[in-house]
RNA sequence: GGCCCCGUGGCUCAACUGGAUAGAGCAGCCCCCUCCUAAGGGGCAGGUUACUGGUUCGAAUCCAGUCGGGGUCACCA
């Protein structure tokens, strides 16, 4: 197709699924293959590397691509010769106002107002459903976070898996992935033993009797209830009677207990999971068995005994005969025990057990979210799904850094022993779960991030929950005044605005903002990191902000006009785009966009 | 010692996965409230992207090495 001019009306404008550069990044293949038809460029050549973005300086234009550097070298042609030949071509279609060749070799785009205008019209019918993408065409991706053994109540460091895994599921639930939130309860290794000695002697106590937490053992008091919730249970059943008679049935009844736990601890914070998968299933099922053989047949099994630690003190180093994982085949450092020496499972086979299910459940790509703490055992467990699905299911291990926390400027130690230790539920209690889950975003989730208490709740620009809250309260507070006014802005009104009186340099610059927030959502999801969109949203209420404030200066770009309904209604409609775009936006970080600001 | 992550203005962090003159916010200096929320906005100044090489049209980004900070390191989970 020899594309003519193509003229677009209002009307075809406000239903074109848009994303805007993806768009134009059409018209420019198109109008590659055109040259190369006309022979003016060479066949076969391969366009995946050509973009259309954003021109990190506005005063480049609206989109710069950099077809002509990309393709110079294969064509073997000048860059200049082929941006040349393209921006001609290009400055044909009816949304291109002008382009420009500039530095090496990119081309920069003006586009017409109509275009942006028309982005406003999409966003005001597609609501927040605008920038949903089909990036994942449907594709099953499973999310593992969390995954904090039920030991006791999450703390710190666990909420920031969550609100990090949440946020992703989220994003890529947006960007068209079909996606499973899933969390691996860790209930079948010796610790949920400790765990039911500890609740075990909490129920002594609730007997009256005096106990000693031993070492090894919980002493924390959030098993208090646990070890009485016990006694109400059996009643004094227990009391005096050897471990192997109540082993079983405390452990099963504190797991649940801590699950519960966990489970409210996530629902305050907004997380909902849809699997909760238990490690002790897979024992006594032959699931742990299948998935080593299945190692074993691919030649991946055998007995063997591994070298001592590299560069460490000798200490109390035996080598040992163990069954192994031959990871090394699939870039692993060492090859893994899956057997301890004594025969029974090392932690990690029921991990490749579980993931074997994941694989066997059909996903197209797993992701699990771990602590950094945890960075050791990346490697493994690539290598382990690499080796059960054949390299066909990709795992993405995203770590999550540190969490320091601050009171009062000063770095604020967490210890069990002195009663210092902050748990998910105190975050929430003292800084609410909108913050809680804002501030653990505005980080990229493997660099150590700083909380201070003082801070996120400070209402400035400093805070950027409250800046990005702010600006969606101003919208609303404008809906208002309208109203009071007299002017129609419900949504049909909206719709139905004239957005071409959007035509202020200032108002534009707003509309080209709103406009990236498709591709946003693409760049963040393809790169599983959803703190993208947080710094998106605050960018874009630091632009509503600055158009707002220009009102104190220039009357005309004040969103209500008096007496002239129909500007203000296109007006608001801007204000309203923004607002729907920060509501997507908070809502795939699971924070509230607030209405007012108290 | 091995492996993983980090190193960007005085401070806290971005940088669309290799793009143009490296951007924001604090702190500093200068402006803006009879005006829909000033809980805000505009401007100035501030950089050899830890260091040294390499890859190419082009590097904060990729590779090698060095130096600093953190995490982790058989038979725990």
């Amino acid at each position: 197709m020899t594309g003519p001019a193509r003229v677009i009306d209002e009307r075809e404008l406000r239903n074109i699924d848009m994303n805007i550069f993806a768009e134009m990044r059409g018209l420019i293949l198109a109008t590659l293959d055109t040259m190369v038809a006309a022979g003016d460029l060479p066949e076969g050549l391969n366009f995946d590397a050509i973009t259309a973005e954003p021109p990190r300086d506005p005063s480049h234009g609206d989109m710069a691509t950099n077809a002509a550097m990309v393709l110079a070298k294969p064509a073997k042609m000048k860059p200049r010769d082929i941006a040349d030949a393209l921006a001609g071509k290009l400055s044909d279609d009816a949304r291109v106002v002008s382009v420009d060749v500039a530095g090496p070799g990119f081309l920069n785009l003006r586009l017409a107002p109509s275009v942006w205008q028309g982005v406003a019209g999409a966003i005001l019918t597609q609501g927040t459903d605008f920038g949903r993408g089909s990036l994942g065409h449907g594709a099953k991706v499973n999310v593992e976070y969390v995954s904090a053994n039920p030991t006791g109540p999450l703390h710190v460091g666990h909420t920031r898996g969550a609100v990090f895994g949440d946020a992703l599921a989220s994003l890529l639930d947006f960007a068209g992935f079909d996606v499973t939130r899933e969390y691996y309860i860790n209930d079948g290794g010796g610790q949920v033993d400790t765990l039911a000695r500890s609740v075990y002697l909490r129920y002594l106590e609730a007997h009256g009797q005096e106990v000693a937490f031993p070492e090894g053992t919980y002493p924390g008091d959030y098993l208090i209830a646990t070890g009485e919730a016990l006694k109400a249970k059996v009643g004094d059943a227990y009391v005096g009677k050897d471990e192997a008679e109540w082993l079983e049935d405390v452990r099963g009844f504190s797991t649940d207990a801590m699950m519960e736990l966990i489970r409210s601890d996530l629902k305050a914070l907004g997380v909902e999971m849809d699997v909760f998968y238990s490690e002790k299933s897979l024992y006594g099922t032959g699931r742990i068995e299948a998935a080593i053989e299945d190692l074993n047949a691919k030649g991946l099994i055998y007995e063997g005994s591994l070298p001592p630690p590299k560069g460490k003190a000798t200490d109390d180093w035996e080598p040992r005969i163990q069954t192994l994982f031959k990871s090394t085949a699939h870039g692993d450092d060492e090859d893994r025990p899956v057997k301890k020496a004594d025969g029974s499972w090392a932690y990690f086979a029921p991990d490749i057990a579980y993931h074997y299910d994941k694989v066997q459940r059909g996903f197209d790509m797993l992701i699990d979210v771990f602590g950094a703490d945890h960075g050791g055992y990346v490697k493994r467990m690539k290598a382990a799904v690499s080796a059960l699905s054949e390299g066909k299911v990709p795992l993405d291990i995203k770590l999550t850094q540190l969490v320091k926390l601050f009171k009062n400027g000063e770095e604020f130690k967490m210890s069990k022993r002195a009663g210092t230790f902050i748990t998910l539920r105190d975050l929430i209690d003292q800084v609410g779960p909108d913050v809680t889950r804002f501030v653990m975003l505005t980080r990229k989730n493997d660099a150590m991030l700083d909380f201070d208490f003082d801070k996120v709740l400070e209402q400035s620009r400093e805070n950027p929950v409250f800046y990005v809250q702010y600006a969606n309260a101003r919208v609303a507070s404008v809906m208002r005044k309208a109203t009071e006014a007299g002017i129609d802005v419900s949504e049909a009104a909206l719709q139905a605005a004239d957005l071409s009186k959007l035509d202020h340099e200032a108002e534009l610059s707003v509309l080209r903002k709103v406009a990236e927030w498709p591709r946003l959502v693409e760049t963040a999801a393809r790169s599983n990191e959803p703190h993208r969109v947080a710094f998106y949203l605050y960018e874009l209420a630091g632009d509503f902000h600055g158009l707002w404030n220009r009102g104190n200066d220039v009357p005309t770009l004040r969103f209500i006009q008096e007496g002239d309904a129909a500007t203000s209604q296109a007006k608001i409609a801007l204000a309203r785009a923004v607002a729907i775009v920060i509501a997507a936006g908070l809502g795939i970080l699971g924070v509230n966009p607030a209405e007012e600001m108290r």
